[in-house]
Parts: structure tokens; sequence; C-alpha cells
DNA sequence: TATTAATAGGATAAATTTATCCGAAATAAA
DNA sequence: TTTATTTCGGATAAATTTATCCTATTAATA
């Protein structure tokens, strides 16, 4: 569904949320030895959340990845999802044609319409607020 | 959401049902021309769709790829999709983790579920006689 | 100001997916 | 039985995604 980097970069994010509620600075080798995932690899999939604006960063001595507490409620996943594997999960089409419309429909286009819709709703509307609440009480897990 | 191979698949498999209302065979040739895939890659999508009991094929000269069109309102999309893509659309997690179920859910484990599981009914109800009549009358299309 | 700790970013490598090529095997028909 | 036609299957190549490494840059603090 998502690829490798846009499943980093979520868990990733939701760590960063989780520590931002104690105003802490995470590293990527911290974020990755949570996540579990490839620490060259993850850093770079940080670079590009701050560079679309969704994490930040400080960088020297003490710096690290950081999120303002007050906007976690704001930050949906749909942001995260566009920054890292653009819209082609909303807009592609399914079967892969270059132009896919009501008027000129792949045989699944309405079919997929609806799964699409509803993923892209749950994205618009899942707030890395409440992915980082359900961690911290223990609810959901950043691992296996 | 499915890999180039199953988008090329599912469209080879409408292709071949169509022909097969007129017991026509058809070349991966023709095939990959009709859905705008290279043909190579396409051949080889075809044989393990034969090696999965999905579309049977005749070599040799007359041969080809043909479909038995009395089983086509019994061939659903998911057995296509699994055939090529493997279970992991339905049973994997939507975060990468080797473990995810309700005792130990990922952050999104609830709200993909419920993405999934549409996709799944959608893909398990889906037949290739529908699909394939849908294009015979002109209401969609294999190619952009 | 020097040192140390941290992210940024370019270059490169490994792995996977996508794609191509060619000879072998099978089948129908001359 | 020979020839033409067609799928099968292995080897290989190209492209993309995933992953690693090393140096530059930045900032705090001693």
């Amino acid at each position: 569904m998502f690829s490798k980097a846009c499943e980093y970069g979520i868990k990733a994010a939701i760590f960063i949320a989780i520590n931002s509620y104690e105003n802490k600075r995470v590293s990527p080798k911290a974020i990755a030895k949570e996540i579990n995932s490839p620490e060259a690899f993850t850093a770079k999939i940080l670079q590009d959340l701050v560079r679309h604006d969704i994490i930040y960063s400080i960088k020297g001595a003490h710096g690290g990845f950081e999120l303002n507490k007050n906007s976690l409620a704001s930050i949906k996943l749909s942001q995260i999802v566009n920054a890292i594997d653009g819209d082609k999960i909303y807009n592609g089409c399914g079967l892969g044609l270059h132009t896919c419309d009501e008027n000129h429909p792949c045989p699944v286009h309405d079919k997929f319409k609806i799964v699409r819709d509803e993923l892209k709703y749950m994205l618009e509307n899942t707030s890395l607020e409440e992915l980082a609440l359900n961690i911290k009480s223990g609810f959901s897990f950043l691992k296996a």
C-alpha cells in the first residue's frame, strides 16, 4: 500500500510526536531504534519531512527533530503520505491508465474509487495526536 | 496499490475474457498491444496466471491464451491479485510491522482494517465477466 | 575561539521490480 | 517428417526503491 519510506516516515513522526509532549528532541538514531528501521535511510526521510515543514530539525549540539505539541491535532496522516509518496495513491488509476476518469474509466474505476475515497478520508481525518496518544497509553505499538 | 505486474495481469485477463466469448485465443503480442504493456514482461505474467490455473495456454501453431467463457462469472479479481501479488495487500500490516493484530496493533491497525476489508470485499466480488462485459459495451477501457 | 555533537546532503551500493532477449519445447499443418 | 508457429523458461539488463557511508555544515558550550 505504502512505500517503506512512507511507513518509516509515519512511524518516525509518531515517535517524534510522543516526545514532543515532554518537549524532547530526538535523534535519527533513537528514532530508528524505536521504530526498527535502518538509521541512515530513516534520516533521509526525516530530511524530507523537514523540507515539507511537517517536522522541525535543530542542527548542532543538543539538536534533533521536534514537533510543536500544540500542532499535533492538526497534522494529519495525509500530509505525511503526500510528502513522501505523493498523491498517486488518491489520484492514480488502479490499473495504471494514464487518463482514467468518469469519461474514460478503467474497468475498476468506480469500484476503486470507493476504496480510495475511504482511504483518503481515513488519512485526512487521522491526526498525529491521536496516534501518539494511543502509543503512549499502550494501546498500539511502533514495532513488532 | 498493485504492482505493475498485477495491473498487467488484470488487464490481460480481461482481454482474454473478452475474446473467449468468440472462442478466440490471443497471443501475448495481441494482449500487450491491447493493454499497452511490454510484451515479454506481459508474457511472463501470463505464464504465472497459467501456473495458477486462472487462464489456459495452448502451445504451438494456432496456440495462444484462452479462458472458458462459462467460468468468467466465477473468476474473481482477488484470484488474479493473489496469484501475482500474494495476499500481503489483505494480511500485511499497513505500517510494515511483522506482527500486527488485535493484541498487538500498529497505530493504524483498526483504521486500515476498514479500508482493506472494503478492498478485499471488492476484489472478491468482482468477476472477470462483469469487467469484460463493460469493456465490450464500451463503458470502460483497457488503455489510456 | 576551539571542540564537540548534531543534522544535511552527495555519492554509492544493494535489493527488488520491471523489462528484454534468446533458445528449447510443443503443436498444427503442409 | 519437416516446417512454421507459438508458449515456456532461463539468463540478463534496466530502472526504481531501499539502504549505507562519508564529508560538510551548523550550533551549543567549555
